[in-house]
DNA sequence: CGTATTTTGTGATTTGTTTCACATCAAATA
DNA sequence: TATTTGATGTGAAACAAATCACAAAATACG
């Protein structure tokens, strides 16, 4: 059955990766060994709950020794598969498209986007680090290289079609930019990045805060006249 | 005090975005009224969830007869302050820098970026719709459009400085694109997006799930065994 | 070697969020 | 106009997440 699926991405796995990237900053460094406290105040999080993820996620620390950063490193390139490398596809060579194709980050934690893909012509004969193929050639590129998580920076009206397309040749996770909610299979995961809404959700908290701000100064005032 | 602020955008207000951009699409399919359980549907989203979420925000619809669209979106723009424009500034036009600013869906939700600022001469002399502008210019264009929010797309390593200096000039909210967890005051929004994690995020579920997926079936074969 | 100290790991508790369930109201109907 | 119908709005209940608090373990030190 295709229904809109939600694969919350739970809090406690970002945590996990905002805890990696403290560490590997961590050893840069020099530094060999950490506590609950000093990675959570590294990280704005409370020790406990370093503690609970680290107990969800099966990472054992050392009673009074804290943890070894190499080693938490290693269990957490364990958990999240770092020793293989993950072949990407990337669909919609546009703006956003071709910015994401050069975004070096993926490739230095072994995420390789292996091939991008565009209905338009001219856009496949694009000079490109990587090359453009394409549509019909999908279902070939998924196959040949096991691509399983595919990148949707198409238009929002062409995204489900493109989805449905990659679902049907075997891509079992996607990272949508187009601002749809795509509908797909129970067991296919959809992480939906939305630019506006993050930057629009600043803005309302900004405004909203600044707003409070003035409550505020009104109560102070309110408390100054009282006592 | 500078520290690890953590604005956590509230999971009601991100179905609210979710929610508009439904209502929207209905108004344009000619769409005139929704109930609660129309747009649940649509989004994902339980009926009591988009009550419930409406009364947090202050929405009320029509007992029996559900919600008029145009109404609705007319409250949402009020909450979200859509009547005005709202100016934005972005530092760094490195490759993902000059992609956000060619973003056409700023603009068409009332976002303008009146300026891009790159400590790169050659950067600043690069042909671009918005001009880009040398660093030591901030002060002036923050001030001249009475900028509040501001989207850094720099390196790593100088991310931290340039949230320094930006809220020095009053900026109140940060959309942040380099890895690092910005230290700031407390009244200070920052809203990390870090497009590695979300990539990740999708890889280690679609892992998990092909492993879930693998015990599922050794518990079926378990089941045909006994039965 | 025993005691003090310090940090983990985890039940118990609190806090926050989502769902349930139903009183309430507005429209439709007779 | 009275009655039925059907959707909202919201306390109460169930569930989930975060914090607290302390036993257990490992190290340091006398």
């Amino acid at each position: 059955m295709k229904q809109i699926t939600k694969y919350v991405i739970k809090n406690s796995l970002k945590r996990i990766f905002l805890y990696r990237a403290c560490l590997v900053r961590l050893k840069r460094m020099g530094v060999e060994k950490v506590f609950s406290f000093t990675l959570g105040h590294e990280t704005g999080v409370s020790a406990a709950q370093v503690r609970k993820d680290f107990s969800e996620f099966g990472i054992k620390g050392n009673k009074r020794g804290g943890y070894e950063i190499d080693e938490l490193l290693t269990i957490m390139e364990n958990i999240f598969h770092k020793n293989k490398d993950h072949n990407i596809v990337l669909i919609g060579m546009g703006n956003m498209g071709q910015s994401l194709s050069k975004y070096s980050r993926f490739i230095q934690r072994n995420m390789n986007i292996v091939a991008t893909f565009d209905i338009d012509p001219f856009k496949q004969k694009m000079r490109s680090e990587i090359q453009v193929y394409p549509m019909n050639r999908l279902k070939e590129i998924i196959e040949r290289f096991r691509v399983k998580v595919a990148i949707i920076a198409v238009t929002e009206i062409s995204a489900q079609e493109v989805a449905d397309e990659l679902i049907r040749h075997g891509i079992m996770g996607i990272v949508n930019f187009a601002p749809v909610l795509l509908k797909v299979p129970q067991n296919i995961v959809v992480n939906n990045v939305n630019l506006c809404d993050e930057l629009e959700s600043v803005i309302y908290i900004v405004h909203n805060n600044m707003k409070a701000d003035s409550f505020k100064n009104i109560e102070l005032l309110y408390k100054d006249m009282r006592y």
